[in-house]
DNA sequence: TCTACGACCTGTAGTTACTACAGGTTCAAG
DNA sequence: CTTGAACCTGTAGTAACTACAGGTCGTAGA
């Protein structure tokens, strides 16, 4: 009469494989909190249930969209408390928003000099390297 | 007859505010190779000449630029070496370029999907808050 | 039934580029 | 002579993992 194998729960590396987080890493959110402690299986293996897995993609899909750890535990801790306002998450949102233009601004004006300077470079009439020269300015 | 002070070099100190780089970035740097050990004055303090200088604004200037200390490494060691081509820097330039407009297309893709569902929070009809209803998807 | 192999376990060290102490000298001005 | 700033060394902390080392477990095939 059948199943030895529970197929309602998952092991760390399934639960790897669906969310796409390395098998390190889960254990790692796990250590730190972000991730809640699992129960085990008689020999000691983590079992993960679909809550598990609803959190974790929570998280990956959080870190892909550039927000830190410590901006994910406070979305978390929102979505744990469960009485969260729209606009709270709205701030926390909207604040990384900022964050992401400043940093894309930052690499604009990087983007702009590199290709000035790399530019000055290939038209490779002056002995010295314009790069360089340009390095070693300011 | 005068001078106790040796004006012709820089204290660790004036060097930091001369380039704008941390005192403890200059020792680190140093640590790691990236600055050469200066002389030192009968006290044990660090004197800087002309050429620290140079260099430590040629490091300041290229991480600026977003250049990694490994890459800054490799630009270095071309300048030392004083034989280097300008192909040889264009090369780790272009190369650079090309990391620095992925990482702003990266962003840019971040910053599209923010505002889209921070957008649809700000409408704030619907019940359940959509940002996080989004990150729980996918 | 034995055995090999993959998946799991814990815990620690390494990565990048600094920054921040702690706990001590030294120098220069009043 | 004293006091405060500037210097010294060396270590630990930051962010977010990644990569072992050294071991246990479970199962499928011979």
């Amino acid at each position: 009469m059948a199943a030895h194998k529970d197929v309602t729960t998952l092991s760390i590396g399934a639960l790897s494989k669906r969310t796409g987080v390395h098998l390190e890493t889960v254990r790692y959110y796990e250590n730190i909190g972000i991730m809640p402690a699992p129960p085990r299986s008689a020999a000691g293996h983590r079992r993960y249930d679909r809550d598990h897995l609803k959190r974790l993609t929570f998280v990956k899909r959080s870190r892909e969209l550039g927000f830190t750890l410590k901006e994910v535990r406070a979305l978390l801790a929102l979505v744990d408390g469960g009485d969260y306002t729209c606009g709270e998450v709205q701030d926390l949102t909207l604040k990384h928003l900022r964050d992401v233009r400043d940093k894309i601004a930052d690499l604009q004006r990087m983007e702009v000099t590199l290709a000035e300077i790399s530019d000055k470079c290939a038209k490779g009439t002056i002995p010295d390297c314009p790069v360089i020269e340009t390095l070693f300015r300011n």
